[in-house]
DNA sequence: CTTTGCATTAGCAATTTTGTCAAACAAATT
DNA sequence: AATTTGTTTGACAAAATTGCTAATGCAAAG
């Protein structure tokens, strides 16, 4: 069996997917094109993968599970809330920063697809419901030791994903090239950037 | 000449076209679909507004003007700079409560086409700017008398318009009719989250 | 060294989508 | 009423895109 062969040409039309289906979205990624970028013809792409949409599943899943990871947040640590949420939101913004297209990705298909918006809904809602009465209990307590303001955990939490998320995404809409690792200089911004935010959210939310 | 035929088609189609493009995005989009949702045959599409590009570059225009007339915050009022701010707050989050599918819109269109970006650079770079340096001596002279903490015209704005926009994202997510007007209970709703959205950045930038 | 099984090639078929056009039509003007 | 002007119809052409397949190649197993 020549396994190497089909090893590199799946997995090469996968990864070339992924790169195309995330900066084009569904409707606008087009097969011939994921081909050549895998470096392959086209009819290899349905040999190994069906259809168009059976290929955007395998990309939409595997990002969907990334996203759901990435959601088991460090709040389980044995130390302070305020420290929790710091630690969070520093976790939350350096996923972003690996996974800049994600965001928009999984909104725009989630918003194009019924079928998908049915998916994303399982997935998430036992999940962050889960989250959200966890925090429910703890920031009770925080609110009357004065720790923190009167605010809901879920303002909390979109709070949160809206400032990381909002503060990289200047630079996806702007870069030319899509797929470029941070410099030194870069990294330093970054820096800044995420300790702003925590910063902000932790003010925001103070007494 | 039988200017109200003309009229009706024309702009139904527009409509139509604008609808269609807002959710579906360009590439998303089909002629046919526009044509048929503005309830003519969809030779008029052509016949009227050419090709599927210059039909989307119609609308695409007009939501930028909107987003840019937008822009003219009610910054030159003669008010506090924290009552300036909530103003302003207030005022974005009322647009974006108007015009919920407008940022996505812009964000994703501008992404996928390197002429758009262009476009979008020209009109906002020098708007933004003047905003910036406007605020930038503002903001000095608030961190002076120890009024806000020290904090970039740049950062503030971006958390603004990230705290806005999320918190409309999830209902524009998850919603599965597209354009429904508020009833009163979601009204009210609004109402508190806008509230909650001055709450948490004036506080996100106090000393 | 032949067979077997999968991978690859290259072209073609099917479908979808966009764009065009000539003919029919309707209203206003003369 | 005839002409003019612009609109609508309905079909069709053209292009783009997806999906299929028969022939070919290649490497491992028997």
């Amino acid at each position: 069996m020549p396994k190497d062969r089909k090893d590199t040409s799946e997995q090469a039309i996968l990864d070339a997917a992924e790169e195309v289906f995330l900066t084009k979205g569904f409707a606008g990624a087009r097969t011939t094109e994921i081909a050549k970028l895998a470096g392959v013809y086209h009819g290899m792409l349905h040999y190994y993968h069906g259809t168009k949409e059976e290929l955007f599943s395998k990309v939409f899943d595997k990002k969907l599970q990334l996203l759901n990871h990435a959601f088991s947040f460090a709040l389980e640590q044995n130390i302070s809330f305020i420290e929790k949420i710091k630690s969070a939101i520093e976790a939350h913004f350096d996923f972003l920063l690996e996974n800049p297209k994600l965001p928009l990705f999984i909104i725009n298909e989630v918003m194009a697809n019924p079928e998908r918006k049915i998916m994303f809904k399982k997935l998430f809602a036992p999940k962050i419901g889960k989250i959200l009465t966890m925090l429910e209990k703890e920031m009770k307590e925080e609110i009357e030791k004065g720790t923190i303001r009167n605010i809901s955990p879920a303002d909390l939490l979109l709070h949160i994903g809206s400032v990381n998320a909002t503060s990289i995404l200047p630079h996806i809409i702007m870069s030319e090239n899509s797929n470029h690792k941070w410099n030194k200089k870069e990294l330093a911004f970054w820096q800044q950037k995420r300790a702003e935010n925590v910063e902000f959210v932790l003010r925001g939310i103070s007494p």
